[in-house]
DNA sequence: AATTTGCGTAACTCACAAGTTACATATACA
DNA sequence: TGTATATGTAACTTGTGAGTTACGCAAATT
């Protein structure tokens, strides 16, 4: 078997998951019902959505034999904790500059 | 010229991009001191910078012969805006589920 | 029972990012 | 002035992710 096992800044920095993952945001869809939407084929689909669910940004209920893709948020949660990281770093330097404001207010 | 234009999804998708960013949050620092901390030639360090540089994640202050880079914070903000548009929908989500349960309670 | 539909997977091609080495250039230093 | 240092870039190789087609299988339909 295939690896299809990247890491969730992999997984987002491919356009057309991207886009999966916008199409899924207005409503659950089946994999034929996402790959419409896209000029490559179906197998070319199918194979995102494997990596999609594999970092954990979808979920999938098969009803019959047709699998429901659904946004999960495991993924989004993994993306958010490193951006908080520097999120934190610019807050920092924030506080910085206010203090040294601060000071300087206090020297005058 | 190369390319070396890449969007701030494919950006932070390499490893040594992220760890570069993680010693810049530390340190303003040189490029040949960043690569001091890798595996692979100064020149592959470089060519990350200008990535970095061009994806709006770091700027350059030229003194002398060296370059110091710093952490900027314009390639953080579209991936904040992304994830901002996922949040969202989590929270929206959320909501549902609470007017759901205010539904039921109601109704007993 | 036969056919259609929805999907997964194997095998392959191809583009390109990421690394290398070699060389060029500008600044600092002796 | 000559040499060492800090860096950029051109040219090349290579690994691999992303696409394709062909095929198989199970569930639905007739």
């Amino acid at each position: 078997m295939e690896q299809h096992r990247l890491d969730v800044f992999q997984v987002i920095a491919d356009p057309s998951r991207r886009q999966i993952l916008h199409l899924l945001s207005k409503d659950s869809r089946t994999i034929n019902s996402l790959a419409e939407n896209f000029d490559m084929s179906r197998p070319a689909v199918s194979k995102h959505i494997k990596v999609l669910y594999n970092a954990g940004f979808i979920s999938i209920q098969d009803i019959g034999r047709e699998r429901h893709c659904v946004l999960k948020q495991d993924g989004f949660k993994e993306l958010q904790a490193w951006l908080a990281y520097y999120d934190k770093f610019w807050g920092d330097k924030l506080d910085k500059l206010g203090a040294l404001m601060n000071d300087k207010m206090n020297k005058k």
